[in-house]
DNA sequence: TAATTGACCCTTT
DNA sequence: CAAAGGGCCAATT
């Protein structure tokens, strides 16, 4: 079977990762949590976790992008317990009802996207 | 140009 | 449950 070829893909731009990875940041909901591979996949970046983390530190905050609703997969704020971060990270998170002990969240806490829904917000 | 450095992840011990 | 090892790749040195 020949199979034809009828789009031809150019390599995202680094502008335009951050675009997908600040846009896909945006859709996680009030009082849950994301990990930073979680929203790689979403945004169409299998694999790059660190990107994310990347991206969000260069974030412009006029986009006011909830970084502090992504954490790492194990539970835990990407940031040193204690550390300035944490510290303002934890309280926004308990601003919206997400308790952080010793750093960590429950498991229930991590957002579970409808495919449907996210499919037609993200349209990549 | 090459090496190092991350707001990380997953699998295996 | 914790630590190790290998992956990823843009940005910085």
């Amino acid at each position: 079977m020949v199979f034809k070829q009828t789009k031809v893909t150019t390599p995202l731009t680094t502008a335009q990762k951050y675009q997908r990875i600040w846009q896909t940041v945006l859709q996680i909901p009030k009082g849950n949590v994301a990990s930073y591979g979680q929203i790689a996949d979403l945004a169409g970046l299998p694999g790059r976790a660190r990107l994310v983390g990347k991206a969000l530190g260069q974030a412009p905050a006029e986009l006011a992008i909830p970084w502090y609703r992504v954490i790492r997969s194990d539970r835990q704020l990407a940031f040193p317990a204690g550390s300035p971060n944490a510290i303002s990270q934890h309280q926004l998170l308990l601003a919206e009802g997400v308790l952080v002990v010793n750093n960590r969240v429950k498991k229930s806490y991590y957002w579970q996207p409808d495919l449907a829904e996210i499919m037609y917000q993200l349209q990549f």
